[in-house]
DNA sequence: TTGACATGCAAGCTACGACTTGCCTATTAT
DNA sequence: ATAATAGGCAAGTCGTAGCTTGCATGTCAA
């Protein structure tokens, strides 16, 4: 699954990770929205739609049928590879 | 600094981090060879420097001239953004 | 000082990614 | 059945990222 860091490169995807964090479950008309109203993004509803399959298709998101929607969770499983593969130092605080 | 995204976003850059994880301060042309050698990839020299500009820029290499040379060294600081920005699920063994 | 070595700068080419537009499919309500 | 709703598919446009080429800069050795 080489396609995360395709995923994470674009910000548009990153802001739709975000709103998917902060509510579960949204479906694509709910996240268009979102991501107009508490963030500047006024894309249509194809580039959403876009970039939501991007997004699954790195696994990053988890989708599910119902009805004639579509429901989408985040999912943080495949960000494991980025902090397995290079070191991430911690952040203590440190007296200067 | 959103560009840590970008950068990651390259296969080439990303060999590039795991190259100098192996073995620290390493010179561009250090770091040509031994992407040749030890990775499939044979891009110029110049493709290389710019990749290298472009993972300082996003504080994930850090550099020091020396002499006629420039070491380079890996730094995981900026990724601490990524795992602060979304949950990344720890991996415990689970049994079935 | 002169030449070889290690790197930087800038312009041009090409390919891919993000976005739009238009039409199609499937599900629910009346 | 019909219309409205939620989403999918496909082609086309446009910008930018990655690569190359050519030349310039700076450093070390003889």
């Amino acid at each position: 699954m080489d396609n995360i860091y395709r995923a994470l490169a674009d910000p548009t995807r990153r802001t739709i990770l975000d709103e998917l964090c902060k509510r579960e479950g949204q479906t694509l008309f709910e996240l268009c929205s979102r991501l107009v109203m508490a963030h500047g993004i006024s894309s249509s509803r194809q580039s959403i739609s876009q970039h939501l399959a991007v997004l699954e298709d790195a696994g990053l998101v988890i989708t599910e049928r119902r009805g004639r929607s579509k429901l989408h969770w985040f999912d943080g499983a495949p960000l494991r590879a980025i902090v397995m593969r290079w070191p991430v130092p911690t952040d203590r605080k440190e007296k200067s």
